[in-house]
DNA sequence: TAAAAATACTCCATAGGTATTTTAT
DNA sequence: ATAAAATACCTATGGAGTATTTTTA
């Protein structure tokens, strides 16, 4: 049996007249009697009963008509999900992220892309940046938001976002009513950062911009989230160097000062790429780095 | 597209491999491969990634690969159907027939009819003889159980029930205690009878045997239902002439008693016949009658 | 008698086969 | 070097066309 059998039938159906219907499938008479008998053959009941004079459905043909009616719906879906999802419209994508990014690029990628593909199926995982390395590697996250630098010569990578570093000092230091500070006066102030581990990229710079201050800071106490870090510091545990993006979560006790001179030594440091697998191009992928890479550039 | 080209499309993306797949379809690679080709072109979106080492799903295909599994359940599920109502397993009939047929025919012709062909659908209406002609003729329903005799060329029928006739007395009428009555002593009691109009067929042959006996009987009341005829008789309004299948219904204050001599003048005198539109033999209608003559037969 | 489906045949488009090339491992 | 898909070209099945017959309203 062929989709051409069913067409024919359909068109019979409803015509109800084998010369009609041949003229509207545009082919002769006889060939569509023929296939119409083939069909009635291969399915070992009759589909018409023809009385010379007039054509009627049998019950099985009704029957098998409104069955037939689906099939061919069901040929229209898969056709359009098939182009749908080549064009990155349907799908779905797994995206892994450093909890860092919630305050500035995950939240504008994501209602970007939920507004453009609203039928993107779209997994979230907040994970530090080596783990998102491995999910990657092992295809349980598509992309990853992470901190560079990357390991690894199977990925592709594009940074996205580049911003300065800010100190957070509790709201009743003596810092605090300074516009800015001066990192060497932070030489004897306990510092509370992340373990290096963690995002090295960020780490690395933050220890190196202190000792061409003059110091090493002393490191009091390590956290994983950077929102706990910002709570010790509310708390008057000590002070912290953290990307200034994180001044978007709003905290009581906690006043945010922007490094003097910052522009000429101490640049752009904290930076975000967005990461994928060599060679692993989805089309949903694609939509969603093209939006996002089109976006860094601004 | 045809079903071919979902077909051959099916056996590569399980086997992901062209010349295996080609070689459990039956036919050479180069055709495969061209076909598929096609297939692709006219989707107007890649199916398969090939690296001339080895083949895989893009993400629309591994979607197209899903609604195309449906296709094919779909197309079992129409020739099933189809298959299904041609015998007759599946589909629907609507049945009418008389009151008085509940009492014997129609509950064994329903149960036999549920437990041989459970799918079907049936639609059962109370209708006297002369309505249930007029929904056949209507198409409201396919068949009907009624009381001969039937007017009108365009019907078929086969008479499945015969039964006698029998007296109804008020339990405290003087000819309650007898074995048999003598017609001729109802010759003064006052009649229930059903109008003629009802079931001519059933009526005619009451008066006739009441003239045979040398009387007409005295009718007080008229009654559309048996029902009621014989709640009438239990009430000490008068006596009736029923069929004898009315006994099923059990009701206090009744007895029902056999005419006397019965087989010679009298015979079996109440039928039930079956009837349906010439030429409408549908395969649900052909089973049902089917079970019903044979039945009848016994 | 006329309208419509079925038969009988003929033809050619295309599905499928064979031989070969290309390409990636 | 080899495995596997693509390309090129050929063959032949069967879908479609034409002419005709059959059937019944």
């Amino acid at each position: 049996m062929e989709l051409r059998h069913l067409r024919y039938f359909r068109t019979v159906a409803t015509e109800l007249h084998f010369g009609r219907a041949a003229e509207k499938l545009h082919i002769a008479q006889p060939p569509l009697s023929k296939q119409i008998q083939d069909l009635e053959a291969e399915l070992g009941f009759e589909l018409f009963t023809r009385t010379k004079r007039s054509v009627a459905l049998t019950p099985a043909g009704q029957a098998f008509l409104i069955e037939v009616n689906q099939i061919f719906q069901q040929l229209d879906r898969s056709i359009d999900i098939g182009r749908k999802t080549s064009r990155g419209e349907l799908g779905q994508i797994s995206i892994g992220f450093v909890g860092s990014a919630t305050y500035n690029i995950l939240p504008v990628m994501l209602q970007q892309f939920r507004d453009r593909y609203p039928h993107v199926q779209i997994e979230l995982h907040e994970l530090t940046t080596d783990r998102q390395l491995i999910w990657l590697r092992e295809g349980r996250i598509d992309l990853g938001l992470i901190r560079p630098p990357i390991i690894g010569l199977d990925f592709a990578h594009q940074v996205i976002l580049q911003e300065s570093l800010v100190v957070a000092v509790p709201i009743d230091h003596h810092l605090a009513t300074l516009d800015t500070i001066e990192l060497s006066s932070l030489a004897t102030e306990p510092f509370i950062l992340f373990p290096r581990e963690l995002a090295p990229g960020l780490y690395d710079p933050i220890i190196a911009i202190c000792q061409a201050a003059g110091f090493s800071p002393q490191v009091v106490q390590e956290c994983i989230q950077m929102q706990t870090i910002v709570s010790l510091v509310s708390a008057n545990m000590g002070v912290s160097i953290l990307p200034s993006s994180i001044q978007e979560a709003q905290r009581q006790g906690v006043v945010y000062k922007p490094i003097r001179a910052q522009d000429s030594i101490v640049g752009k440091l904290a930076t975000i790429a967005i990461v994928w697998r060599l060679n692993d191009r989805s089309p949903t992928m694609n939509r969603l780095l093209e939006l996002t890479l089109e976006n860094s550039k601004l």
